[in-house]
RNA sequence: GCCGGGAUGGCGGAAUUGGUAGACGCGCCAGACUUAGGAUCUGGUAUCGCAAGGUGUGCAGGUUCGAGUCCUGUUCCCGGCACCA
């Protein structure tokens, strides 16, 4: 439920004047371009300075606006930034636009509007609400992965990767022209480079009209579109080559373990070996993670779609091995994957031999084996793997145990996966798994059967998509050749379309555009355009740089933003939804490293440290959505409460990373404090206008109680800030304006330290106090922006008096107020003087006393 | 099934290396100010009990002078992956 009328703050009810000064102090800060940050060969910059790069994920301009998921993290590194600014350090805290996609797509088909246009009005409206929140972002740096410029260079990169490829000895990416300065041919190079064209089964979806990626096709699907498996020819980035680095580098990285483990499950290494089995004179290669089970390997398993199939299937088997092969192309993914895990399979008539020991086993063709891992093909062993004891329980084929349990001749339950002693193996029996592994591989290699091959789940990745509002490929085709375009020909700017509508064939939709297919020289450009995740790659790079006309981004400003050389990552540190974890931080990490070995940037890695902030839930603790009515819009909590408030609110509800509900009550709540803030420091006169109040008085402070909180205060939120323990920061700052609140006196210089500290969590109401009561003191006065964070002074946080907890035998018997520095002998002695815990000590010995000095005395008696 | 994360009052959540469980806020109760209170200020608020005192951090054990925190087992919730050989 959100707020009835009933309780809507009317305009003279609403406890402070925000809506006079927000505005006021965005338009500030817009005018001065007070949050400007200079840069390497910007006016203004200084070198000196330390640098701190605190970076958003960048939105998706989508028609609905922001939603307060944004504001969770934005005002998070707003924090962050506004408080490194205070600490001395060059912030640089961007926003930009990730604008490129389908739904703007979608739109035009809907409306014939070109998506320019709509992309145009929903950067306006995203622009305005985060204007709104009084964000401290450098606005000149804005950028939108749809902006020509930009495109520009999204463009040039690609064609970077196209005329690279990875060199195998060096573990990095070369250019393309060493191979032509070896004399390798053309063919050889396409096959090499890390943008290339590949025939492959890829994810097809008939009414998106275009083919998706392995890591997108999930998210679609949920929203209700389907995906068919169809062979197409597309673009493909080699991200393969990069799954060890994509690996071994999140090492360096402060992300947290779950996403860094989710990136390695991704990529899914597995060390094993390929063994090589003879069918009918052919060789078929299958890979394996156990090859110290090949003695117990009773039969083969081909993916349907495996090239073999139709060579090996024997004339009797032929019309059933056909009409298997044809359900499983027709089956969906969810159908032969999801759904149906029961196993199905027809036999091929062939048999195979098996190379360690001569057998014949039979080959069969099932789809639980994919033709996209491995080879395609696999020795199975039910006795000690699930899926295929699973299978050979149906079909009846044999199964033989070639690893026991610890002690060898203990007959274990099969299927059994650990690993165990090698029996009914030949030269292997008697071996413990790791060691039988490693002697079958060195067989395998010396007998020319088979090799050490380590395998991963991760493909490479499919980069062309059919649509319309994507960048498109910066390539010409002559004589079924793909050509490079001159750099000095981008940005290529897709043509406008009458009609955005899908054909309902995977033809790209820019083939309609035919006069700018068609070259004059016969060549004919390219029509599939990139994925929106082709801007995203690279945009923290570009804000560094925003306006350069010669290079994607400065060498200088890449250095200097990179730091000194003490991480392994660029951005300091990045805030986003854990949604991205295997997309977009993925394909980023993959171009930044190609970028790296390029010589184009200085850091192996984008991103140093990551933070993913939790969701927030709608009011009844369901995810928010549209259906659900329970969508709380950030416009809407502006008008009612301010932008501070929203700001704290989204702060104090709980840790940043952590699943948590939306309370209205909570904003009261917390606009309550900020109201209690403004009354400090002014009354009300009766006209309903405020002055400053005359508790406010420009003297020492003389009550130490207060000066201890204010100090705590300081000391505690700004440790806080950096532990982005945003909420138990803001309770620390409740508690010092309660404290200012019961003073008689509110000494000036103590306020305004506490104005500084929560400048950053609620900068407009912080500023425009700031400035009256400056005003009013005759104190110089430069905005809070502009003020050194106060450092705090330990002395003053000093207490004369201390609390002295006295447990016996553990539990809570008394509280002695004593002397800060009291010791053990007089603790002790006051303790056991104490009535209540003689009370409990009474008719027993004491056994020991346990002093934790300044904290408890406990007293063990029995 | 596998891999992560979590479980603390009526609610959101606090709790340094193990050392006063429930900070701060919401809600609720009482009081003050007031023509009024849905504003503000003050006090109270884990639970049982008149009290003394007892009991309490999903559940069952363990280590320890002392456990929300460490160990073992277990249940439930959330997220991710899911026939990857």
């Amino acid at each position: 439920m959100v707020r009835g009328p009933q309780t809507t703050m009317s305009d003279d009810r609403k406890p402070y004047p925000f809506r006079d000064f927000e505005p006021k102090w965005q338009a500030r800060w817009d005018s001065e371009k007070t949050f400007r940050t200079a840069g390497p060969g910007d006016e203004g910059f200084d070198p000196a300075k330390p640098k701190y790069y605190v970076l958003d994920m960048f939105p998706y301009p989508s028609g609905a606006g922001l939603h307060v998921g944004h504001p969770e993290g934005y005002t998070a590194t707003d924090i962050i930034g506004r408080y490194k600014r205070m600490n001395g350090f060059n912030v640089l805290h961007p926003m930009g636009y990730d604008s490129f996609g389908l739904p703007a797509e979608q739109y035009a088909i809907k409306t014939g509007q070109h998506p320019a246009v709509t992309t145009a009005a929903n950067i306006e409206n995203f622009r305005r609400q985060l204007k709104s929140l009084g964000f401290a972002y450098d606005w000149d740096r804005e950028i939108a992965t749809t902006d020509p410029e930009y495109v520009r260079w999204t463009q040039w990169i690609f064609l970077l990767l196209y005329s690279s490829y990875f060199n195998a000895e060096s573990n990095r990416a070369r250019p393309v022209a060493e191979l032509e300065a070896k004399g390798w041919t053309r063919e050889q190079i396409d096959a090499e480079r890390l943008a290339y064209v590949a025939d492959t089964p890829v994810w097809w979806s008939p009414d998106l009209g275009t083919v998706l990626a392995n890591e997108e096709i999930e998210e679609w699907k949920s929203k209700g579109h389907t995906v068919e498996r169809r062979p197409l020819r597309q673009w493909m980035l080699r991200i393969t080559k990069y799954a060890q680095r994509l690996i071994d580098e999140l090492d360096g990285l402060d992300w947290p373990e779950g996403i860094k483990l989710l990136q390695k499950n991704w990529i899914g290494r597995s060390e094993g070996a390929e063994v090589v089995f003879t069918v009918a004179n052919k060789d078929i290669t299958v890979f394996t993670t156990r090859p110290d089970t090949l003695f117990g390997a009773t039969y083969m398993v081909l993916a349907p779609e495996h090239p073999l199939v139709a060579e090996i299937t024997t004339s009797a088997q032929q019309a059933a091995v056909e009409a298997y092969r044809k359900t499983c192309a027709s089956k969906s993914d969810l159908e032969r994957g999801d759904l149906n895990k029961d196993k199905s399979g027809v036999f091929t008539g062939a048999h195979a031999i098996n190379p360690v020991n001569g057998a014949e086993i039979p080959v069969w063709i099932a789809d639980y084996v994919m033709m996209g891992y491995g080879t395609g093909a696999i020795m199975a062993v039910p006795a000690h793997d699930e899926r295929d004891f699973e299978f050979a329980q149906k079909f009846t084929l044999p199964v033989i145990q070639v690893v026991a349990g610890e002690n060898v001749g203990e007959t274990s339950a099969l299927p059994c996966c650990d690993p165990g002693i090698a029996i009914n193996s030949g030269f292997l029996d008697g071996l413990a798994t790791a060691d039988a592994k490693a002697k079958m591989i060195d067989w395998l290699e010396t007998n020319g059967k088979g090799k050490r091959r380590i395998q991963y789940k991760l493909r490479d990745w499919l980069f062309s998509r059919q649509r319309y509002w994507g960048e498109p490929f910066p390539i010409v085709w002559k004589d079924g050749h793909h050509h490079a375009i001159a750099d000095s020909e981008l940005p290529l700017l897709a043509p406008p379309l009458d009609d955005y509508k899908p054909s309902g064939t995977p033809d790209p939709l820019l083939n309609k555009a035919t006069e700018w297919v068609q070259l004059h020289d016969g060549s004919i450009r390219e029509t599939n355009t990139m994925p929106q995740w082709a801007g995203s790659c690279w945009y923290y790079l570009r804000y560094c740089d925003p306006s350069n006309k010669d290079r994607f981004i400065s060498k200088e400003a890449e250095q200097y933003w990179s730091g000194k050389g003490a991480s392994t990552g660029m951005v300091d540190l990045y805030v986003g939804g854990t949604e991205h974890a295997v997309l977009h931080l993925l394909y980023a990490r993959f171009w930044h490293k190609v970028l790296f070995d390029l010589g184009h940037v200085g850091t192996p890695e984008p991103f140093q440290k990551l933070v993913n902030q939790g969701l927030i839930l709608g009011e009844d603790g369901q995810k928010m959505s549209k259906s659900r009515g329970n969508v709380v819009n950030p416009d809407d909590v502006v008008r009612e409460y301010g932008a501070d408030a929203l700001r704290l609110y989204e702060m104090f509800m709980g840790p940043l990373e952590q699943v948590k509900p939306w309370q209205m009550k909570g904003v009261e709540g917390v606009s309550r404090f900020l109201a209690r803030v403004w009354r400090i420091a002014f009354e009300e006169k009766s006209d309903g206008g405020h002055q400053v109040s005359a508790k406010i008085k420009d003297i020492e402070c003389a009550d130490k109680e207060l000066l201890r909180v204010v100090h705590e205060t300081i000391k505690k939120t700004g440790e806080d800030i950096e532990k982005l323990s945003f909420n138990t920061a803001i309770s620390q700052m409740m508690i010092c304006t309660n404290a200012f609140t019961q003073a008689e006196v509110v000494p000036l210089k103590e306020f305004i330290q506490f104005l500084t500290v929560l400048n950053p969590f609620a900068p407009h109401l912080t500023e425009e106090i700031h400035e009256r009561v400056a005003a009013v003191t005759g104190r110089r006065c430069s905005p809070l922006s502009e003020t050194a964070w106060p450092t705090y002074d330990p002395a003053a946080l000093v207490r004369n008096e201390i609390e002295i907890v006295v447990q016996v035998n553990g539990k809570l018997r008394e509280r002695l107020t004593v002397a800060k520095d009291a010791d053990e002998e007089m603790v002790k002695s006051l303790a056991l003087q104490s009535p209540k815990v003689l009370e409990h000590t009474d008719g027993k010995t004491i056994r020991k006393i346990i002093f934790v000095p300044g904290k408890l005395l406990n007293i063990v008696a029995a």
